[in-house]
DNA sequence: AGTTAGCAGTCTCGAGGGGAGAGTGCTAAA
DNA sequence: TTTAGCACTCTCCCCTCGAGACTGCTAACT
């Protein structure tokens, strides 16, 4: 059995030195450089049977072996889960939600930013979505005579505004009181909720109660938050995206939405999801590999953040970094959701 | 003088064409597609002349000819200032802003987003900035016993929002109280006429009017809000990005946020402003071009429009659009400024 | 003087050929 | 089962060459 414990050492030497340089792995090379013991010619007879069963390929005839993504997948499982990224990393990413003072919003922007630099790929994060959407607190403020800002504050201290048109003028104490009457009535309570009891109000507070019941509505029918994207850039300078029109299609891709949402919903609770090239089944293009995970509190709120890269992918890096950014923004969630 | 008459319509057509075809143009296409009523021959001479004088250029010693900045220049200067948009394209922009019931930032995107696809280029919107800001409304929502979500109005309806944590726990009593009382002592000011007058307040009171001041500091020195870019996929299907370094360059200038300040500062009231490759001296790439305008109440309120597309752009239709959308978002900002 | 036809000259672009280099598969021996 | 040796294959780069595209120039024309 040294036999195939041997072949699959060789796959994964050939998937991280392909994956380090980015080029047609050579037998010569893998016998060099890692001491196996054994001769290229060994390594060549291996990589053959490994080509017959469908881990590597090659370009040419007589050219070096490439994974396929049954490689990569071999790859994949074969990491141990308890890898954890370099500690400088986990230091950036600790110190990165060590002051929350900011906006959530502001918080997963960072978080994408930092994960697509220290993955260099791109890298999408979601902001955190309550799983029922209650109201909390409505403000209202008299822009001018007609028109009204609506502040409106739901569960997980997630911030609403919209503009409102009055048809008659209406004084800020007249918006106060409609406020306050409001908060009370409908602390708690979910759109539909809010839209089944009717208590009795002004014209005024009728309209306003409507644009509470809409906002909130549209927010719960959201399967996700607009997810953030950065590391476009970075992912550019990798050498598959020499010619543009790869970039062309990912952008493409990435500008419908229906894609995010098959990839969500394939993941399942606290691990770390790797969809390699075509096993996405269309969803993306071949050559592209996904790095997901949800994040949060199950049942109660979360979002997922990940990376996209091409299957040629450092995989290494990337899954731990992914699970522990999840792990890191689970955290900051539910200090927000239970107190610190 | 009817000579130098046709020398600037040949300079135009050349223009012009490899605006549309973005290839050298020849002296026959010229003849040909163009009724001018003289011969390949003689548009030779013009062009010859038009090298000399450093309108156009050639890639070889014999190849069609291709604009120079100078020669872009004249194009642009010979645009006169009157031309509107399709009529189409007038509405799209009508219907997006009829209905300012959603947040401000998402308009934002939109005309961003419309923007970039109308002209098929990187669009850039800037979110209006009030000249100063001052304190309009503060409310105080308690999120858990120690955390506190602060969210703060400013003035053009601006929404802040911040999380405080308290050394000891607060009730939401004590926090409208808070919030109350600084309302009436803040209202109208600035952030620093907040910080001049120290009025007698709790502990968590000064935490909180601190707070508020910091905010109001960090916007009030900002020179303009994070702008919104869009159309980079639509800028690649262009021909000169079939080479990503290109794009590559680009993406690393609009990282950097200093070329945006300095262009801004070169706007001139009320006039859409055309910056074609070189003359940005350095800002930007060699081979890019801006088409920006300002937007807003001068000395007041407002924020900048504009495209960045490369130096071969369709000026005819993107310095109109530029001209329209700015004045659009002025209407805009008018309508909220200074009611309906 | 300005314009035009004709023509030689220049440059790009793509196809085709050949040599170097890289790396394999196969075979026969250890 | 592993290894050395070797013939073979395929890519890649460079060179050349011919076709095609336009020009610049010259001499005739209006």
């Amino acid at each position: 059995m040294t036999d195939a414990l041997r072949k699959g050492a060789v796959l994964k030497l050939i998937v991280s030195e392909y994956i380090a340089k980015a080029a047609p792995v050579a037998s010569e090379i893998i016998a060099r450089n890692y001491k196996l013991g054994v001769s290229p010619a060994t390594i060549r007879n291996d990589m053959a049977r490994l080509e017959e069963e469908g881990y590597i390929n090659r370009p040419h005839a007589s050219a070096g072996g490439i994974p396929t993504d049954k490689g990569y997948r071999y790859y994949v499982e074969s990491m141990t889960e308890d890898i954890e990224p370099p500690l400088a990393e986990q230091q950036l990413v600790d110190s990165l939600f060590r002051a929350v003072d900011r906006e959530f919003e502001e918080c997963v922007k960072l978080a994408a930013k930092l994960l697509a630099r220290l993955v260099r790929n791109i890298a999408v994060v979601t902001p955190p979505k309550a799983a029922r959407c209650q109201f909390k607190h409505l403000e209202l403020i008299a822009v001018h005579e007609f028109l009204i800002l609506m502040v409106l504050v739901l569960s997980e201290a997630k911030l609403k505004q919209q503009f409102l048109y009055f048809s008659e003028s209406a004084t800020q104490e007249e918006l106060t009181a409609i406020a306050s009457r409001l908060n009370a009535i409908c602390a708690g309570l979910t759109s539909s909720e809010i839209l089944a009891q009717k208590p009795r109000l002004s014209p005024k507070g009728e309209q306003v109660a409507e644009a509470v019941a809409n906002v909130m509505m549209a927010e719960s029918k959201l399967e996700y938050d607009e997810p953030c994207f950065e590391g476009l850039r970075l992912m550019l300078s990798q050498p598959e995206f020499i010619r543009s029109d790869r970039l062309l299609g990912i952008m493409e891709m990435m500008e419908g939405k229906s894609w995010l949402e098959s990839v969500l919903c394939r993941l399942s609770e606290g691990r770390v999801k790797v969809i390699i090239g075509e096993e996405s089944q269309g969803v993306m293009l071949r050559d592209l590999s996904l790095v997901f995970s949800q994040y949060g509190i199950p049942n109660e709120i979360g979002g997922a953040v990940g990376v996209i890269g091409p299957t040629r992918m450092d995989y290494v890096r990337v899954v731990p970094m992914v699970r522990y950014l999840s792990g890191a923004l689970s955290n900051l969630v539910t200090r927000i959701h239970s107190g610190s």
